[in-house]
RNA sequence: GGCCCGUUCGUCUAUCGGUUAGGACGCUAGGUUUUCAACCUAGAAAGAGGGGUUCGACUCCCCUACGGGCUGCCA
C-alpha cells in the first residue's frame, strides 16, 4: 500500500511571493490534489531579522488569490524551534554532530588559506573529534559530524541520479551559538514530523538536499523524494530577483491576469504533458506528474500567458468573471461597482469576457454599460458623429422603434438602410457605435443594441443626433 | 577556486536510438470584417561546438564553450 502523498510549500517571508515561488506551490499542490494527498504551507521564519508579518500575510494572500489552498494551519518554523534543539542535542548525544568553538574570524582565516592555497573553501572544524574534556567554557555551535568517506545519492524524479563525494560536504551548524536552529536542521527536522513525502522546491536546494541527507541519516529517518526543479528566468534569461523583473504575483493579479490562467500558464511553464497548451485545474491536477518537469531553466513570456488568458476568459462563466473582477478592482485601488453597474456588466458579460486579455480590457469594452446619458463622445468619436451621420441615425431612429429587437433584425435593418444610401454598412456603423458607446472601440453595436435594449438605444441616438 | 545542474525555432516545449525534428505563443504575407480585437490560410524559424559508442544519434558517453546554482552561525 503507498502511503498518502504529503507535499510543502516553505516560503521564507522575507518579501512578496514571487512568480517562481508561486509555481513551486502551483507544483506541490497539483502534485498533492492529483493523489488525494495533502498540501501543506510552512513558513520559514528562522531568520528573525529579515523575516516580517507583512511578507508572511502577502504571501498567504497570493496564495489564496492564486487558488492553491493549503490543508491545516500554515506553520511557522519558528515556533518549533525547541523541537528543532532537541533534535540536534539528541544529535549530539549519539556522537552524529560536536560542539564547534571556532570563532567567525577563526573561520574566516582558514577561508581565505584554503582559496589563497587553491584547496576547498569548506571548513573543516578542529573541534569535529576534539576530546571534550579540552573544550573551554565558551560559546559555540553545534555541527552535524557528516560523513567524510564515501558518496551520496541524491534520486532526484527531476535531475535524476546525483552523486556528491562525501568529502565535499561540509559539517553544516545546525544550532547556533545563540543556541536557534538553522534552516538547514530546522527544514529536515520539520519535513520529517510533518509527514512529507514528496519535497519539490527550486533546484537551488539540489546541493543542499545532499547536506541534508546527513541529518535523515544520522536520526535515522526516512528519506522523502526529492524534486528539485529548475528556476524561471526573466524574459532576457537572467536570474529572477526583486531587482531584476521579479514581480509578487499580486502584481499580476493588478496586471488583469485571471488566476486559472495564471495557473495554466505556470503550470505550462517547465512542465509539459505533451502538446497540451491550454488546460483546466480538473485537468492539470489529473495530468502532472513529476517526470514531466523539464531540466531548464524557462523564461517568462507575457504574450503566451495573454493568449491563454483570452482563452479562459472564454470559458470562464459570466458569475465567476465578474466576482474575480470585483476582488480586481480592489487590488487595484478602483472604486467598486454599483449593484446597477454590475447587473448591466452582467448582461453584457458574454461579449465583454469573450477573448479578453484583460479585466483591464473587460472594463474597457464595458464602458458603453457603465456609463450613462448624456454620453460624452471622446474626440475621435465626435468626429464621426457629422452632421451627415446624424441626419442617418435620424433616420434610423423609426426603423427601430417597432423593430423587433433580436441581433439579426437589427443587423437586416441598418444593413438595409446603408443600401439605399448606397453606403457600407461601416459608414453607418461607426456613428452608430459613437452615439451608443462614445467612442470608436467598442464591442459590435448590434450587440451593444441588444444589451442596451430599445429604450436607451433610442435615447442616445436621440442624443446624438440633437446634440452638438 | 571547488562541487552540482543545465543547453531543440525569438519564447514555452514534444521527441524517451530510426520522424520531411511536431505543437503553441510571437512574427511575416494574404483573406474575412461594423471599430479594436477575433477568426481563416500560408510562410520563415531549432538540436551550442568537437570527439566518441552504434547499422543508425537531438536522444547514450567524454571534452570544450556558455548559462545557472551552491560553497554562511541566510533561507
Amino acid at each position: 500500500m503507498n502511503s498518502p502523498v504529503v507535499t510543502r510549500f516553505a516560503p521564507s517571508p522575507t518579501g512578496f511571493l514571487h512568480i517562481g515561488g508561486a509555481r513551486t506551490a502551483l507544483f506541490n499542490w497539483l502534485y498533492a490534489r492529483g493523489r488525494g494527498g495533502k498540501f501543506l504551507l510552512r513558513i520559514e521564519d528562522t531568520d528573525r531579522a529579515r523575516s516580517t508579518p507583512e511578507a508572511t500575510a502577502a504571501i498567504l494572500s497570493g496564495l489564496t488569490w492564486l487558488g492553491l489552498d493549503w490543508d491545516g494551519e500554515a506553520i511557522s518554523q519558528f515556533e518549533r524551534a525547541d523541537r528543532h534543539a532537541e533534535v540536534a542535542h539528541q544529535m549530539l548525544a549519539q556522537g552524529h554532530a560536536y560542539k564547534c568553538f571556532a570563532t567567525q574570524d577563526e573561520i574566516e582565516a582558514f577561508r581565505e588559506a584554503a582559496r589563497a592555497e587553491g584547496r576547498s573553501t569548506l571548513y573543516q572544524s578542529p573541534w569535529r573529534d576534539a576530546d571534550p574534556a579540552t573544550h573551554p567554557d565558551a560559546p559555540y555551535v553545534v555541527r552535524v559530524k557528516a560523513a567524510r568517506d564515501g558518496e551520496t545519492v541524491i534520486e532526484d524524479s527531476v535531475q535524476g541520479r546525483v552523486v556528491f563525494r562525501n568529502d565535499q560536504l561540509d559539517d553544516m551548524v545546525c544550532l547556533r551559538s545563540d543556541g536557534t536552529p538553522t534552516y538547514m536542521l530546522a527544514v529536515v527536522v520539520d519535513d520529517h514530523d510533518m509527514g512529507v513525502t514528496h519535497i519539490i522546491r527550486g533546484d537551488d536546494h539540489l546541493n543542499n538536499a545532499a547536506r541534508q541527507a546527513q541529518v535523515y541519516q544520522a536520526m535515522g529517518w526516512p528519506v522523502p523524494q526529492f524534486a528539485h526543479i529548475p528556476l524561471i528566468h526573466g524574459e532576457d534569461g537572467k536570474k529572477l530577483s526583486k531587482r531584476h523583473g521579479a514581480l509578487g504575483i499580486e502584481d499580476y493579479q493588478r496586471m488583469g491576469y485571471p488566476s486559472a490562467a495564471i495557473r495554466n500558464y505556470l503550470a505550462r511553464l517547465g512542465w509539459s504533458h505533451g502538446d497540451d497548451e491550454f488546460f483546466s485545474d480538473a485537468q492539470a491536477t489529473e495530468w502532472f506528474d513529476l517526470g514531466g518537469i523539464g531540466r531548464a531553466p524557462a523564461r517568462l513570456d507575457l504574450k503566451k500567458l495573454d493568449h491563454l488568458t483570452a482563452q479562459h476568459f472564454s470559458v470562464l462563466d459570466d458569475a465567476a468573471v465578474l466576482q474575480e473582477l470585483r476582488s480586481y478592482l480592489t487590488a487595484t485601488d478602483a472604486a467598486p461597482l454599483s449593484e446597477t453597474q454590475e447587473e448591466a456588466l452582467l448582461r453584457a458579460m458574454p461579449q465583454l469576457k469573450d477573448k479578453a486579455k484583460s479585466f483591464g480590457q473587460i472594463l474597457e469594452r464595458a464602458h458603453f454599460v457603465l456609463t450613462q446619458r448624456p454620453i460624452q463622445p471622446d474626440e475621435k468619436a465626435g468626429k464621426s458623429l457629422d452632421p451627415v451621420s446624424r441626419s442617418i441615425l435620424n433616420e434610423l431612429t423609426p426603423h427601430l422603434r417597432n423593430a423587433s429587437w433580436e441581433r439579426e433584425r437589427l443587423e437586416t435593418i441598418v444593413g438595409d438602410l446603408a443600401a439605399e444610401h448606397g453606403l457600407g454598412l461601416g459608414k453607418i456603423a461607426q456613428p452608430l457605435r459613437a452615439a451608443l458607446a462614445g467612442r470608436t472601440v467598442s464591442p459590435s453595436v448590434f450587440d451593444m443594441m441588444v444589451v442596451l435594449g430599445r429604450e436607451e438605444t433610442l435615447a442616445r441616438l436621440q442624443d446624438a443626433a440633437t446634440g452638438g
